[in-house]
This record gives C-alpha cells, sequence and structure tokens, in this order.
DNA sequence: TAGTGGTCTAGACCACCTG
DNA sequence: AGGTGGTCTAGACCACTAC
C-alpha cells in the first residue's frame, strides 16, 4: 500500500495544505488577514492562480473568507465542535467519515436481478442489466448507526460477502473506481417497519434519508443508494460559497 | 454579440449562462461531449480559462462532468423531477426557491433581547450586543411549509413587523447586504409541541431541521437560523464533485 | 490614492484518454 | 500518436476597500 510512492501531487493542493495546517495551528489567527495573494505567490514561488486556487478550497471549507479590495481573512471558527459532524460534501460511507473508529456492519440481503424503471433510470442503464441489490446495517462503536439500501450494476465490479463486511468505496477503489461526483436528495420522513426493525428503533420514528446517485471518474452511475440515519445521531454539515450574480431561475 | 448596453455581468457568467441554455434547450445533447474547450473559447472569443471557469459552475450544478484526456458530457438527467427539489447550496429562504409561487408568512414573535453564549458563538458577537428574535411560519400557496426561528443582531439593519411579512433576504438586499457564505448543519428530530403547532402537525412527527449560520459579504456573521420543515414536504438536492485528493483527517 | 482581490489573456507543459 | 482537459505562468486590467 505505502511504498512511499512518489507524490504526483499538485502544487495548488500542497499550497492549500500548508495554508490549512498554518490556520489550524494559529500560525494564522482568526479574523485577521492571510498575507496578500501576492505575498503568497512569492512565499510559494509560485503564480497568483495557483494561489487562488488553493484559497478557494479553503473558501469552500469556510476556513477563510476573502474581501475583494480588501483580504483574504481567517473565519472566526464559531463552532469547534464539527467533530461530530459529517462534511455533505465527502463520500457519505461511514468507513470514510468515521475512520479512527470501530465500524462494522450487517449484511442483511443480498442478491442480484434486473432493474425496476426507477432503478433504470437512477443508474442509466438498460433493463436487461443485473444489479446488486445488498442492504447493510451500519454500526459504529457497536451503536446502530445507519441502513444503507445499495443498488450498483454487476458490470462495474463483482461483489461478494466478503466485501460487504468493509467499506465498498475501498474495494471500488482498489480496483480503479473513484467517487468523484454524486448527487444527493435529503429528506426526513418517518421509518417504516424494515428501517426501524434494522435500526432497533420505533416505527413512525424520525429518520435522515439520504438518496445517492454516485459517478465514477468516467461519468458514469456506478451506484444508486438510500440511506437512512437515526433521529439526532448524525448531524451534517455544507458550507455554502455563493458564486455571483443571482441565478434568473 | 451586442455592444450597445454596458453589462456589469461577468464573461464566464455569460458563456456559462449561454451554455447552459443551450444544454437545457437540447442544443447541446445528454451524454454527447461538448466542443473543446479550446474550441468555446473561439466561439466566444475569449481564453480558455474564462471557459474552463463557466464549465466549472456547470459541473457543480450537475449537468456535465469533464474527462481528462476525452471531453466535457452533458450528463444524462436521470431526474427531471428537480423542480420539486431545492437546492441545498442556494439560499434557503422560501421567497427565494419559490419565487413563482405564493408566499405567505404569518409571524409569531418578534422582539429585541440579549443574545445568550450560544448566539454570542454563532454570531460572533458580544453579551452587550442586541439581537432580533423572529419566529416565523412560512406558506407555500397556503399550505404550511416551515418553522423558522431567527436571531440577528440589532445593528445590521434595522426591522419591523412589514418587512418580515415578506422576504429579509430581499430587504437586507436593498440595504446592500448580500448572502455570501453560510454554514448549514442537517438532522432529522421529532418537533417538538411549539413546532408541531406552528406546522398544525403531531407532535413527535419527523422535522427537517437546517441551522444556518449566513455571512454577508464583508464576512460578518449576520444571521443564524432553524428552521424546521415539515416530514416528505421538502426535499433538497445537492451535487457533490469531488476535488482531488483524498482529504486525509 | 494606494492596495487588495477578481477577472481575463495568451500562451506552455503535463496527465490522461482514445484511435 | 494525436487530442483532450488539468495545471501553471507572468503578466494586464478592473472592482472594490480602506485610509
Amino acid at each position: 500500500m505505502n511504498l512511499t510512492e512518489v507524490k504526483p501531487l499538485y502544487l495548488y493542493w500542497e499550497v492549500y495544505s500548508d495554508i490549512k495546517k498554518d490556520i489550524l495551528t494559529n500560525h494564522y489567527r482568526a479574523g485577521k488577514p492571510l498575507p496578500t495573494q501576492e505575498t503568497l505567490a512569492k512565499t510559494y514561488q509560485t503564480s497568483r492562480l495557483t494561489i487562488k486556487k488553493a484559497l478557494r478550497i479553503l473558501q469552500d471549507e469556510g476556513l477563510i473568507y476573502s474581501k475583494q479590495g480588501s483580504g483574504s481573512y481567517v473565519r472566526a471558527r464559531a463552532t469547534d465542535d464539527d467533530k461530530e459532524l459529517l462534511p455533505l460534501d465527502a463520500p457519505i460511507g461511514v468507513t470514510y467519515s468515521h475512520r479512527d473508529q470501530k465500524i462494522t456492519s450487517k449484511l442483511l440481503y443480498f442478491d442480484a436481478r434486473l432493474p425496476n424503471e426507477t432503478e433504470q433510470k437512477n443508474l442509466v442503464i438498460k433493463g436487461n442489466e443485473p444489479i446488486y441489490d445488498i442492504k447493510r446495517v451500519r454500526l459504529v462503536n457497536g451503536h446502530y448507526y445507519s441502513l444503507e439500501h445499495t443498488t450498483m450494476p454487476t458490470h462495474i465490479a463483482p461483489l461478494d460477502r466478503k466485501i460487504l463486511k468493509g467499506s465498498i468505496y475501498d474495494y471500488l477503489g482498489s480496483i480503479g473506481i473513484q467517487l468523484t461526483d454524486a448527487r444527493r436528495v435529503l429528506y426526513a420522513t418517518e421509518a417504516d417497519k424494515e428501517t426501524a426493525d434494522a435500526l432497533h428503533i420505533k416505527q413512525g420514528s424520525p429518520v435522515l434519508v439520504i438518496e445517492q446517485t454516485a459517478y465514477d471518474q468516467k461519468g458514469h452511475a456506478f451506484e444508486y443508494s438510500v440511506s437512512s440515519f437515526i433521529r439526532d445521531h448524525s448531524r451534517f454539515v455544507l458550507n455554502v460559497h455563493r458564486r455571483s450574480p443571482d441565478m434568473p431561475h
């Protein structure tokens, strides 16, 4: 896995990481301006565009904000309890967001079949392309966490029960499939009987549902999943940055 | 192209709008590649960077995806029912997302007071700076929609009951305050008695809660609000685009 | 008025995909 | 091997802020 391989990292990412470190270690103080983009460009021996690209990521993460004509400032972090918040713009898998905790899965259902019309539309496939149909309960440190119902075209990659014990994303990554885009729909609803039983909660109890269509680096939809999260157990956070003019519908 | 009127719009935004129009009118077909960035740059008499900036917005909206070494493709829109979905990365106000529908507000509570510690932290203010405390029920086409509990430092702008009948954002915009950044926390929970009564739902019924800290163009937190949405009535959509390497931690 | 970030240019090279 | 998008440069000018 880690053979101290050559890092093909991009310059703007290194700059981003470095400035982020300096913010998190309070080298750059909250409320205070960063050095000017011109200065940073000289410091990092690069161009201003690369600096801007790095700062843009920090903006999107909510760590800084930029005022035209003034400077870029470190945001006073209103809440430091982000530890318990799951970023909505990162992969949603539990294994990803809880790397340092004990994740287990209970496989409730695993089979292959042909897709119905909704699934054909969601996965952009024909009716004769078989899909895996997977239901898993995820547990974090032994506590019930979420119920995931996943469908995936079988031609993406062969699955088996052993793989499903761990992280599907890790497995897919190991065979060269990366989640690069996703479309997520969120809403609250009442747990139906199946969800309630699986998560050991009362039927009708609130759950947060996230429906996700995941696309790989080639633009193919490789997964459609519906995840239900127990009320109040999971909170998601999202930083919004408004681009420019008002979008006229 | 007409050079008659001086438009303060930016070039990349015009390109973005134009390409978007061509996608939505099926001039560029789903699954098919757009012209190359080089070609688009010539077409629009601009540089490739400007084209890339326009395409980036389209990517973030989920309309296209780009494959390095191959091209930029129009995404097959899996679902066209986006009409009923509220974009999570746009201003959350009902008045914004339902411009063409009839919005009304019931003002439940309106007063000013000193902030408690949580509010001081959320709004980044001192304990002696008074805030408005506002509770409103929003209705769309006469149907109960959401309960908003908003706190805002009084020094931002004077409010009165008349303003609160309409859109706070429109009012703030008219005096030069724009929402440019926001931090949102989402979760599902049970409606407490107050929420249930206000929305005419049963106590304990699921609601989707969005807590928002809103920042203006000067980086000041000008609003902290907690909005509760009735189960299944409101669905939010978010397109995620993963930047680059895995973010460690 | 000076200084900042935002936009934009006209290139160059690199990483990657497809024939 | 040719063509594509991604990165990066070294500038210029504009929009805005602050003094």
